[in-house]
DNA sequence: AGCTCAACCTGGCTGC
DNA sequence: TGCAGCCAGGTTGAGC
């Protein structure tokens, strides 16, 4: 049995985080800003150091694996890439190597410590109209949680859309059109869930292959939740790392490992530069 | 429109 | 031990 640890910002990490820093910093005042290196993956905007002091956090939401925050004058869209967190810690600890932006809270600040500088911070004003414009949130698919995917109208929106799609089930449910928040390790998890074989044509699933696949995505990313959510009460501080999700996956990274309910060897392929792991006993076209 | 793939950047692990 | 090579959570955007 291998235990599969490292923080990884799909969706239940985002939402872990954003559960974790919501209640310190709504209806806080941010006293300052400093970009310690902008360069992520797009340019910080580097008036957010002037612009930002003094506004409020009146909420933040999350939408896919985007976290919102909402201020003053507009919205703070903050992504964690492949390798970004998030934590609140007090304002007098020093910074590390990798801290990118820092939102000081007089007392508390929030880090985000981003080695490979695959995330992003961005702006978006009131005055361009509500955050469901911005152009990065408008291509996304409905969200999980959402009344919109819950039971059998999830299994419709995923027939619907990968309808005549000639991709992957894999990278058709990776790439988020349909529903958003499942990323390469989930992927996998969910697929397996189904019982579906990650290289079946996504226009080729069935109706019910679909509704089993909606139900999959809706468990696993509930149960990352919780898992993850059970270490909340330490997530003030930088001992207690909301990585450890101790997240068990029953494929992802278990190449040559038995399957945990047929014991044939998992498999691994690629799809999309990404690897794929599946058992091909228990999933099938 | 849909597809495939390179690219962004850094660190950790493997194997020689 | 040192170092080259390979691999890794996400997403965009170019080129077909």
């Amino acid at each position: 049995m291998r235990i599969y640890n490292p923080f990884m910002p799909e969706l239940p990490e985002v939402e872990v985080t954003r559960l974790g820093i919501a209640p310190h910093l709504e209806g806080r005042k941010v006293s300052a800003v400093k970009i310690i290196d902008g360069r992520l993956r797009w340019p910080v905007p580097a008036n957010l150091s002037k612009s930002l002091p003094g506004q409020t956090v009146h909420a933040i939401e999350r939408r896919g694996k985007y976290l919102l925050l909402q201020m003053d004058t507009g919205y703070l869209l903050i992504h964690l890439g492949m390798t970004g967190t998030l934590r609140v810690l007090p304002s007098s600890d020093p910074l590390k190597i990798h801290d990118r932006v820092t939102l000081e809270f007089g007392k508390f600040s929030l880090r985000l410590h981003d080695p490979r500088k695959f995330g992003a911070v961005l702006w978006h004003p009131k005055s361009k109209g509500p955050i469901e414009v911005f152009a990065l949130l408008q291509k996304l698919g409905v969200e999980p949680f959402s009344p919109e995917f819950a039971g059998e109208l999830g299994a419709d929106i995923l027939y619907q859309k990968s309808r005549k799609r000639s991709v992957a089930v894999k990278q058709f449910l990776l790439a988020g059109q349909a529903v958003v928040g499942v990323g390469n390790i989930y992927c996998s998890e969910s697929l397996f869930e189904a019982g579906i074989h990650p290289a079946k044509a996504a226009g080729k699933l069935t109706r019910p292959q679909c509704s089993r696949l909606a139900e999959a995505v809706r468990l696993i990313l509930k149960k990352a939740i919780a898992a993850g959510g059970s270490s909340l009460k330490d997530f003030v501080n930088s001992d207690g790392d909301p990585g450890h999700f101790m997240v068990q996956t029953k494929v992802y990274d278990r190449k040559g490992l038995p399957c945990k309910v047929c014991k044939s060897p998992i498999s691994q392929i690629v799809q999309g530069q990404r690897s794929t792991y599946f058992c091909t006993q228990c999933q099938k076209r």
